[in-house]
DNA sequence: CCTAAGATG
DNA sequence: CATCGTAGG
């Protein structure tokens, strides 16, 4: 049996090596992992078959620099060396209402491609940040294709809830314990076929790393968007009752006016429209807390999302579209949300919680 | 009548700003030409509807640097500036069988993707190796789209006969002088519209830039190609029953052992098929000869196509795919045929043809 | 403007 | 391993 399994063309044994390559799925000889597929509702309380947690991670990646990258204009194309850190303060000195010293760190990303981000350089933010979860929205990228990078990431145990449609939606989750259990999904196939809900169990709360469908241009999936918001709405209703909910994640909705740079021109366009608004306001009269417009309730240019067109970012005209949504009786145990709008490699920005568990 | 034109994303006035980007063919304020679309059959004998060959050229094209580019694995593709063009020696000292030096330059080029090409800094090789005519294939770039650098580019005139297909195939040809007439396709609507022959006429000779189609992975479209060397064989014989003929461009075929690195893996391949290399002997016995074959009998290692991948184009792991071919009774005139292989900006080279008009 | 997959080579 | 178009954002 043949060990060629780079695609080929007009080489040696060219047409043969395609065929090996297009479908010898058997040909893998990684182990299987049997954590579920990212997909449906398969609920795992324990999450104990791999030997409890310390199953070793290969180490065997070619170190590659990462590249400097340009785009075709050559201008807006952050380069993955752009962000510095070192000018950014990642140290939490609030205390929260109990008086308690963050001790606990949820980071959310909508990485906006995960393969790109890793080029990007995305990684070196969790350096950083150290957060204890870390959501990622939007990896856009199959379970089975996911970089070495990642996959032999340590410190942290990941789940990926992937959209059947390659490319496209798809959260994860990682974290530096083992939850108690990880649930995918909302309970409503339509959605959750598409990757857009990974559920953390922990012992007082429940972290939830959501990516909320987009309305689209034209708001052409306005319709499947409310639905979402019904269907959503319940499921972590449920979770509610039980712990309470931590949700992170795109929301794809800026709440009020002062969540995006242009109001006025933007009512009929999606992310900030009537109906999204008010989804977001029944949201969160169920009992939840926008974490960060309850700690800056005046702050106005606070966005976490620019589109990469017009150089929005540069002239900060954006929208806060990423948001940690916590039950109203866990509010008092936040110390503080902050918005990284220095930290470079997507069109979104990641943002952070601290909390004190 | 508003002027945005760039597509808009979540920003001021964005679903319009789409609108108008997607269908306003007519806001298009350049004049239009009234010469063929490029495609079919349209003979023009005179072309001196712009003002008999001075017509003026704008030059307002923005001067913007071309920009160093990475591939994803940061390797193999070429840096625009990686082309030592001080290096390669553009001079023919060489005479033609009757003892007549070189006073006419045919140039040609599958440049895989005008555009990208274009970023290469892949004009500049007109710069060094100054031909008369330069004919292009695989430019895979409607008509509407040329960048205003190839359109406003002084001292040639140039057509263009592009696919259907957006993206797809596409010949160029660029004269120095005015042809006395410009001919588009070879007569077969089936391979017309897929934008593959250029024919321009001159007083001595035809010079046809040609991109003759692939067969095809699992040689899906062996038959089209071989309908195609049919109909080209005819179309050729009738130009060369009125004048001699060069045909320039990307044959798609190595013709024999020599013309190829790996012959012996290759026979079911595409472009080195029994049936291929037949098509291009029967060809050739039409009354035709390879110049660069006369020329360099015994050159072996003499490619102009390395595949992307492997390092190919390193390990100098190519085919000869791109040729000028001479009526029998022109030959002498022709002073030498030098492929360029030092030459970056695609996976094929350029190929020179030096002759005495 | 940028990501991804898919078709083509 | 590139090119391109397209969908999606």
């Amino acid at each position: 049996r043949r060990q060629v399994k780079a695609a080929v063309y007009k080489e040696e044994n060219d047409e043969e090596a395609l065929e090996e390559k297009s479908d010898d799925e058997e040909n893998d000889e990684e182990v299987e992992l049997e954590k579920p597929k990212g997909r449906g509702r398969a609920k795992k309380t324990k999450d104990d078959e791999n030997g409890g947690g310390d199953k070793p991670k290969a180490k065997g990646r070619a170190k590659k620099e990462p590249q400097p990258s340009t785009s075709k204009s050559g201008e807006t194309l952050m380069n993955p060396t752009e962000t510095n850190y070192d000018k950014i303060d990642f140290l939490c000195k609030k205390e929260n209402a109990l008086g308690e010293e963050s001790n606990f760190i949820i980071a959310s990303w909508n990485v906006d491609g995960l393969r790109a981000w890793l080029k990007k350089d995305g990684l070196k933010y969790l350096e950083y940040e150290k957060p204890d979860v870390f959501c990622i929205q939007e990896s856009k990228c199959a379970e089975d294709k996911l970089p070495d990078e990642i996959k032999n990431l340590e410190g942290y145990e990941q789940y990926w809830q992937n959209s059947e449609k390659e490319g496209y939606a798809g959260v994860g989750l990682f974290s530096r314990t083992k939850p108690i259990g990880v649930e995918y999904g909302i309970g409503v196939d339509e959605h959750d076929e598409e990757g857009r809900c990974i559920t953390a169990e922990y012992e007082k709360f429940y972290v939830v790393s959501v990516y909320v469908p987009n309305a689209g241009r034209k708001l052409v999936t306005l319709p499947k968007r409310l639905e979402w918001n019904k269907a959503f709405k319940k499921y972590i209703k449920e979770l509610d009752k039980k712990k309470p909910v931590i949700v992170c994640g795109d929301m794809n909705v800026a709440h009020s006016e002062i969540d995006l740079a242009n109001p006025k021109t933007n009512t009929k366009n999606a992310g900030f429209t009537k109906e999204e608004r008010e989804g977001m306001t029944e949201f969160l009269e169920d009992g939840y807390v926008d974490t960060y417009r309850k700690f800056y309730p005046e702050k106005t240019g606070a966005y976490t999302f620019w589109t990469y067109m017009m150089k929005s970012r540069s002239k900060n005209v954006g929208w806060r579209l990423d948001y940690f949504i916590v039950s109203e009786r866990f509010v008092d145990k936040i110390c503080d949300n902050i918005i990284r709008s220095e930290v470079l490699g997507s069109d979104h920005c990641p943002i952070a919680l601290f909390l004190n568990v």
